[in-house]
DNA sequence: ATTTGTGCAAATCGTTTGCATCTGA
DNA sequence: TCAGATGCAAACGATTTGCACAAAT
C-alpha cells in the first residue's frame, strides 16, 4: 500500500509524516521549502514565532533558503489556514502554529505570548446594521509588576 | 488679565484656543506645526485617521509641512497622551483623537472605526506571576453580511 | 504538459533619523 | 539664552514583487 501522500524519496525522509500531511490537507503542493519550515513549525506543539527566527532555524537545520522565501511560504500558510499571524501589530509580524479560537497575554517588549485560551466578551453594543462579525481580536498586554 | 496661554499674535488667532490649550496642558511648546495639525484634529469631536491624510489636509488649510513632519509631530502627541495609535496593526497606521478607555469595531478593507464603548472580558484566566494588565486591546472585526 | 512554486535581487513603502537651523518660553 | 523643535532628505527595515527557472501533479 502507498500511504496517502506520495513521497520524494530524493528528499530523505525521516519517518513523521505529519507536518507534510498538513501541508497536504491544506491542498498545497509538497515542496521542498514548504516541508523544511512545516517540519520544523509543527513537529512540536504550539509555536509562536517570526519570520527571521524561522528563517536562522531553517538554516541551522541544514535547509538553504532565502528570508524572502520564507516570506512567502508563511504567507501561504497563512492563506491556507494553518497558520496565522499574531493581532499585535509591530514591526517584525507574530505567527502561531494554532489555529484554534483563542487569544494571547502579552508581556510589552519581550516577543512573549501567552495562551488565554478562549475569552468572551460582554457590554458589547449592537452591530451596525448590515455586518457581521469576521473575528474578535483581543491581546492583553502586561508588564512585570513592581514588587511591593 | 492675560489669558493663561501667551499667544503669538503673528499666528493670526481664529479664536478657539481649545486645541492650542491641549499643546499646552500636555507641557508641548506651542509650535506652527503642532498648533496647525491640533486645530485639524481637536475642533470637531472624535477623529480617526493616518498620517498621509492629515498631511493632506494640513496642505489643503494652508500650511506648508512635510509629511515627515507629521509623523514627528503626531509621535509627540502620542508620547503625551493627547492621541493614541489604533490597534489594528495594519501598514498605515491609524490615530484616534479620543484616548479615553474604548475599543473599536473595525470593517476589514475600509478604514472605518466605529466606537463600542468600553467593553468587558470575561472568562480571563489568572495573570502569570508578577505580572500586570497594561492594556487590553480589543478589535472586532466586521463585514457586510451577505444578504439574504 | 502545464500549472504552481522557487529563489532571490531589487523594489516598495510606511516610518524614523540625522543634523543644520530656527524659535518659543 | 538655549532646550527643545523644525524640516526635510536620506536612511531604514520589514515585507512584497518581478521574473527566469524548476519541480510537482
Amino acid at each position: 500500500m502507498a500511504s496517502p501522500v506520495s513521497i520524494p524519496t530524493r528528499l530523505g525522509w525521516p519517518g513523521q509524516q505529519e507536518a507534510d500531511l498538513r501541508i497536504h490537507n491544506a491542498k498545497l503542493k509538497l515542496t521542498r521549502p514548504r516541508i523544511a519550515l512545516a517540519r520544523l513549525l509543527f513537529s512540536k506543539g504550539d509555536r509562536h514565532f517570526c519570520a527571521e527566527q524561522l528563517h536562522e532555524e531553517v538554516l541551522a537545520s541544514g535547509v538553504e533558503m532565502s528570508l524572502a522565501t520564507v516570506y512567502n511560504t508563511l504567507r501561504s500558510f497563512c492563506e491556507a489556514g494553518i497558520i496565522r499571524v499574531l493581532p499585535i501589530g509591530g514591526k517584525p509580524a507574530y505567527f502561531d502554529t494554532d489555529v484554534s479560537d483563542h487569544q494571547h497575554f502579552y508581556i510589552e517588549g519581550k516577543a512573549d505570548f501567552i495562551n488565554t485560551g478562549r475569552l468572551r466578551v460582554s457590554d458589547l453594543p449592537e452591530l451596525p446594521a448590515g455586518m457581521e462579525v469576521v473575528k474578535v481580536d483581543i491581546v492583553i498586554r502586561l508588564k512585570p509588576s513592581p514588587k511591593a
